[in-house]
DNA sequence: CGATTCTTTGAAAACAGTCAATCTGTGTGG
DNA sequence: CCACACAGATTGACTGTTTTCAAAGAATCG
């Protein structure tokens, strides 16, 4: 069931069980929302409305300038997709979001999260937490973009997050690390001669 | 006085001001630290054991890798400098950071950090607020470094941290944006002929 | 099967990096 | 106060990498 995933997450990020009435709080200010592949949560101009936790399925979020797709993050199963900027401030957001495979999604938006934080600690506990990880993982891919060569983040991307490889197409990935489709192509012609 | 400056900041996250009492709990939390031009907060391998807040001063964290600094973040007056990822899990660390002007700094321990979360709520507000703020700037980064040429990161970079210029040799932005020293030399004599 | 999308390859051009030399400005010690 | 040393910035010539554009091969999906 949809919000079992949610429950078995918040767990993971506090040290006691949460109880059931705060999960009841909690599962009651979630929206599941089934999305299609190619479907968006999110088009450049929009507030991002909605942040989605990836019950099952696969997202990106990616900027459109001048005819050219630059993904800046993906998310799958048990990840949360928006864009905070948009999302906190209310600002139009100049991301788009949508979904690369069938997507089972739970929606909240900006004033529920905001409830949850003052009324499950758990929650608020967990949200501090997210967004400590999350700023230590930009921070990593930063440090790559500025001092790693092309093939580096790739090797790099294999290791950490092997799983992409199979579930994105080559010039997703290329996008994703800041290089055209022909130049990873022979990225991996080089490395595979080795 | 240091302390000021640190409450100044801490208001500026909070709706109402804080009270005596409770700035008195967070400013005896602090260590004040004089930190001379050169002189290291933090350096690679060793555990970052603190945040420090700058009250004056100028810092840069960065990586040598074979011989090359990669600087990832500058900080000045009212930005906190800490490598998070090491701070938060007492791992060793791959960064230095040390001081590109006299700094006066007030330091803060993970686990005084812990404690006023819980006693504290407007530190636990501004402390949230930092990281969340922080990571929509380090995706912004990402967003540039990925998909934007050399020269325009540049340019971005005058618009959104001119003060970074009259501050900052030209060889330190040059990492900061990833790029060799020779090659801004040179961006910066084609712009200049526009 | 046909259509579309994704990947690979080739050749040329644009771009960024390396190495070495020169230039500029700053600050220190004689 | 000058001369010198030093760090930072610029320039040139060269090399290497990445992009661009175009075309040809796979792979996938209806």
């Amino acid at each position: 069931m949809m919000f079992e995933a949610l429950r078995k997450y918040i767990n993971q990020y506090t040290s006691s069980e949460i109880s059931e009435g705060a999960f009841d709080t909690v599962s009651k200010s979630f929206t599941p929302k089934h999305l299609l592949k190619r479907q968006f949560l999110l088009q450049a101009g929009d507030v991002c409305k909605y942040t989605a936790f990836i019950v099952k399925g696969a997202m990106r979020q990616y900027s459109l300038v001048n005819g050219v797709e630059n993904i800046v993050y993906f998310g799958i199963e048990n990840w949360w997709m928006s864009d905070r900027e948009s999302f906190t401030m209310l600002t139009p957001s100049q991301f788009n979001i949508d979904a690369l495979e069938d997507c089972d999604l739970l929606l909240i938006t900006h004033d529920k999260v905001q409830l949850l934080k003052e009324s499950v600690p758990q929650w608020n506990k967990m949200a501090a937490q997210m967004d400590h990880r999350h700023s230590i993982a930009m921070q990593k891919r930063i440090h790559d973009a500025i001092s790693l060569t092309a093939e580096d983040r790739f090797l790099n991307l294999i290791k950490s997050n092997p799983e992409f490889m199979q579930r994105f197409p080559q010039n997703m990935i290329a996008s994703y690390l800041g290089i055209t489709p022909e130049s990873l192509s022979r990225i991996r012609k080089k490395l595979a001669k080795k």
